[in-house]
DNA sequence: GTGAAAGCGCTAACAT
DNA sequence: ATGTTAGCGCTTTCAC
């Protein structure tokens, strides 16, 4: 071959072949470089280094995905992007990973095993690399099956039933009980509390640490009625509460949502929080801080689950040994406006 | 060559090679077959699409995306995913997107230029193929040098500058009037409006509707109060306004998640919504239409904007000539449940 | 209508 | 320490 034709470098990204013949230096040097090889000595580093600012040369992640397999793509899988405290991970998952340069999807599974398989297979098709997984269905199978190195895969926000994959989870049991025995400690005898859907371990280990704790107090009367996560569910769940024959002189939602949708309906039966029932839920969500609630919650951390998950996953793709992580981070009771000491006990 | 090696189809996913060896074609076929090429008999179709099926071969995208260019993934600057207008919009996109096998990133700028840039830059090389810029900063500059080809930016939620780049927005000017204009006919004469950031267009369009229907009433006073969109700027400018001199019989939020600040602000001071003060948003945030409060909002149609941004950028990456599409959607007026006739018009 | 072959931009043996 | 080269899996001329 007598002429090797390129065509000019103008209106073109550079290639690593452009910095290779600026520098003068073959593109495995180049390449070298550019991944820190010790292999090159100071000056050739020093050339090429000149040659990759003059040209403004970055390497295509899409060739490196092509040849390496890895793309550092995230996929973080939530039930419903519109429920707060999503977002709320959602945001420190992506500030974490932005700085490892990685890139995170975020999949709004709709708790939909259907829609989580959708997703991956996708997903896994353009070079995923790894996947936290913070929503609450039961697709851990599913998900397990399409992603069967276990290394690429961390729970968070749910603790999974497989033993050998990574998790980041609240004390979900714990924070419940704490919450539970402070309202008890207030006076509270019958306490209701608006609980998830039954496949959400979340949701039934705070239901299970709620009935733990009354069942340590001897008069104690749990009430327990059925919520799905939702604003919605939380009002009608506590206007059947309030229905009943003998109704809650205080109420848990199973999450922060729920407590601000009994909150509502309280509202709309004139009854006045804290004055007339205490109100408690969990999470701790930006917006139940706010002035219009001042919601008593249990803060599970939203922002270090999701920062230590991140941290979890990269590290685990870049280790070949692996030893799933579990961590379950102490949850915290935040009292507000929304919970007072028991004023007008009712007899029985 | 006498024997060409090619590692075991086992453990390794098909590539058009297989499927090329295992129909008895060349891969050019498979390619055509796989690109719906019309250049192949109906028979050597049938025989590749039988291989196909058979080792369950999928092309792979980034192979793809080497070559083409094309990585199938769309951007979408958000403000801040943990205000509630953006998760929705974001379910949107990511939905109508979904049909089109693309996917979403979500990028939250937090309203800095910085981070805009910081996120293009990386996303651009990864091969970015298009963005929807629905956040309000003083960014549209950077976006369109960073993506020189219009037709790769749709602009929502706010109204670019520039004429020749697409945008579908609602019309914040009439939605604003609309409200105003209803206030107005309840008997209401002072009327607050929180604003938000003096970049953000769509919030002055909608301080410049309301100011212009307060203006068309002769004896109707405005009063602006700055804001930032948030919950915590709601409550604040609220609170302003009741301290000041001359109090709003009416307040309007730039935004829902003002409007249920000055919500909570008003409940603070034990101002009841409606009979006391009537309240109103702009958003149509689904938050906002629970019973908690039931805010009177201008419902900008958040889903509807969403999808048809999604069209329109698809749409303009597939076609070589390009005109920009300029939407603006009607917004609607959505009486709820905190705002009311005047009753106690104070008298000057 | 079909196939051969040249890349796309990079990494990783292997050779020197 | 540096260069050569064979791919990664696909698309796309260009022959036939």
């Amino acid at each position: 071959v007598l002429c090797v034709v390129r065509k000019p470098t103008v209106g073109r990204a550079p290639t690593i072949i452009d910095v290779a013949s600026t520098a003068g230096v073959s593109v495995s040097t180049v390449s070298r470089v550019v991944r820190n090889h010790p292999d090159v000595r100071e000056e050739t580093r020093r050339a090429v280094q000149e040659a990759i600012d003059l040209l403004n040369y970055r390497p295509s992640p899409i060739a490196r995905a092509l040849v390496s397999g890895q793309t550092r793509m995230l996929a973080l899988l939530v039930s419903d992007i519109t429920n707060p405290f999503y977002p709320q991970l959602a945001k420190s998952v992506e500030k974490e990973a932005g700085k490892d340069n990685y890139t995170v999807v975020i999949c709004n599974t709709d708790d939909r095993t259907a829609e989580t398989r959708r997703y991956l297979e996708r997903l896994l098709r353009q070079g995923l690399d790894g996947v936290i997984h913070a929503a609450v269905a039961r697709d851990e199978a599913v998900l397990l099956s399409l992603v069967d190195d276990h290394r690429r895969v961390v729970f968070t926000n749910r603790r999974p039933k497989s033993k050998s994959v990574s998790f980041v989870v609240s004390d979900n049991h714990g924070g419940a009980m704490q919450l539970t025995n402070y309202l008890l400690g207030q006076g509270h005898r019958i306490i209701g509390f608006i609980s998830g859907p039954a496949f959400a371990r979340n949701a039934t280990e705070r239901l299970d640490g709620f009935r733990a704790a009354m069942s340590a107090h001897s008069n104690a009367q749990p009430l327990v009625a059925d919520g799905d996560f939702s604003v919605r569910s939380g009002a009608q769940a506590a206007h059947e509460f309030m229905d009943g024959a003998n109704p809650p002189t205080a109420i848990i939602g199973v999450n922060d949502s729920i407590a601000l949708g009994a909150f509502g309906a309280l509202s709309e039966r004139n009854l006045r929080v804290p004055d007339d029932i205490a109100l408690a839920g969990f999470d701790g969500v930006q917006v139940s801080s706010y002035s219009l609630v001042g919601l008593t919650t249990v803060d599970q951390r939203i922002d270090e689950m999701g920062r230590e998950a991140v941290r979890i996953l990269i590290r685990q793709l870049n280790t070949p040994d692996f030893v799933p992580a579990r961590h379950v981070l102490d949850s915290r009771l935040l009292i507000r406006k929304t919970t007072a000491r028991l004023r007008n006990p009712i007899s029985h």
